[in-house]
DNA sequence: CTGTTAGCGCTTTCAG
DNA sequence: CTGAAAGCGCTAACAG
């Protein structure tokens, strides 16, 4: 017995020659026909349509991606599912890809638990993937490399250099603004809720958004204290736990930018905890235009996540 | 020259013939060293593991999928990624496959947009994956049934029959608790928005949901009116859009019950933008367990989502 | 325990 | 425009 060749019990599947024979041409014109390549002829690839659509028969995409050397799949590489922006752009991209014949591989590396977390292995994708699309995951500079290493496209959203094909809000420009707009408002002594902070990264989204913090402050006549600053990991717990801490540290603190709204929806539950009013006693100011912000009275600034998936052109 | 050929430019990408060479075995024993299997010697694994490691050997997956036909991926098949209860399942469940040694391919089926939506198309995951998760996506039994002919493996998480390998939470149960709980609070008078109703599955979560709220208001003698129920499309914009007209139709009620946690926000929003006051004008509960549901007083009946992501055994 | 060998089911030259 | 044929890179009998 050759491998591969136990019967599915409930379904006899149709292979290429069964098409080629019933249509009384080559596997070659039926790969040809169905794949809609020019140099076959209307009467024919009609034929070849009709008699698979018959048989049933769809290829198999293990046998085109061996023989054609593209698997017609883009792996997603994210750091989470379950928050606002990602699991937005992971639809949008989703969609698209599939609209376009593209399946989309999920690859989830949770960047949280584990500080330093594990460094991305290029091994899972080798030769599994036509391009790669890395949503909101800080890479370092090794990283990137093993990855182009894999030789194919390599496409960023939510985060990535300039170097690259890149998708994303000017995190910079958002953190600027945000403080401007609590100064405006009349606030002085700005705290400010970030993600995972990394050194290493002064071009991942939450450290430019700090930058425009600083700058923001800066450009009021403000010198930021760096014990103004607390990490709240990107979720809502870590918002509300850090807030404390700031709160406890800086009770003088009026307003508080956080990078997420997940986060600024903690720092609003950690207020209330607090016995303070938002925002009578805080002002709060996030980065994402989540849904539930008006919920709570959040004030945000808004990035369109799903577009941004969408958005990303087609590697081939 | 053949297909496939072209080689990646910045890699030279080694084959299993290329380890068995330097390791002085056959691709067999490379084959059968490196997946694990015995029948072979402790000596001869390590060689070869230790090769292949120098040489960067990495297994294509596509010339293992078709000669073994085993993919190692599960297909995950699912109406969005962007809601709270999907992400979550979605994310526990990719991790828990990569764990195992699988891939996880994403399938989106938007059945909010059109109504009825389209059918789901098994030709996608033909040969494609080795088995399927159906995340939270009721099923006709005609899709069901097309499903199954792909012959693999079949679960479901959310929703899917008794038949089939289930995980899901008792949601006639929860329907019921939660009316049963607004009942000990003094309700009578208790409306519920539902998610996409289809007549067809009784089985569905929302259907049992609201099957659970039925038997809930008559077991205490409450004569549910069919004007009390609402469609919210399971997510926060149509429940507060729904919750206005059910509020305008029925300005009586003074409890709302909500299918999900999604919905329940878009309720409390609704009734916000009335004036109303939650939970003294209106006591509104949901079903989740949503992170942000404490941040607007939301009373919820929770399950653990990307648990039950998770448990899904293992299809091998 | 290990090697030999025949495919898995397609795609792509190359020749007509 | 179409067919013949040679693989793509592995896995799984089978024989030793």
């Amino acid at each position: 017995m050759t491998p591969g060749s136990g019967e599915q019990s409930s379904l006899v599947t149709q292979g290429i020659d069964d098409v080629a024979k019933a249509a009384g041409v080559s596997t070659a014109t039926v790969s040809r026909a169905l794949r809609g390549l020019p140099n076959v002829s209307a009467k024919t690839r009609q034929r070849v349509e009709e008699v698979a659509r018959e048989l049933g028969y769809v290829a198999s995409p293990s046998a085109a991606s061996l023989a054609s050397g593209r698997t017609r799949t883009i792996g997603l590489l994210t750091p989470w599912v379950n928050r606002w922006f990602f699991s937005n752009v992971i639809e949008g991209a989703e969609r698209t890809l599939r609209r376009v014949g593209y399946d989309a591989l999920l690859y989830t590396f949770d960047i949280a638990r584990e500080q330093p977390r594990r460094a991305v292995d290029p091994s899972v994708l080798h030769r599994r993937v036509d391009g790669i699309l890395v949503v909101g995951l800080p890479l370092s500079n090794a990283e990137v490399a093993s990855l182009e290493a894999l030789g194919v496209p390599l496409a960023f959203v939510g985060t990535g250099r300039d170097n690259h094909l890149t998708v994303r809000l000017d995190d910079y420009d958002a953190g600027q603004c945000a403080t401007a707009h609590l100064i405006s408002r009349g606030h002085r002594l700005i705290g400010h809720v970030t993600g995972t902070p990394d050194e290493e990264h002064s071009w991942s989204p939450p450290a430019a958004r700090h930058s425009g913090w600083v700058d923001g402050l800066r450009a009021a006549g403000i010198e930021p204290n760096p014990g103004w600053e607390v990490n709240g990991n990107f979720d809502v717990q870590g918002g509300r736990a850090s807030t404390h801490a700031l709160l406890d540290a800086h009770p003088e603190l009026t307003a508080i930018f956080a990078s997420s709204d997940e986060m600024a929806m903690g720092v609003i539950l950690a207020a209330r905890d607090r016995g303070l009013d938002v925002p009578r006693d805080l002002s709060v100011i996030g980065i994402d235009g989540h849904d539930l912000g008006e919920l709570v009275g959040l004030t945000t600034i808004s990035q369109d996540a799903s577009g941004q998936g969408h958005r990303r052109p087609s590697c081939c």
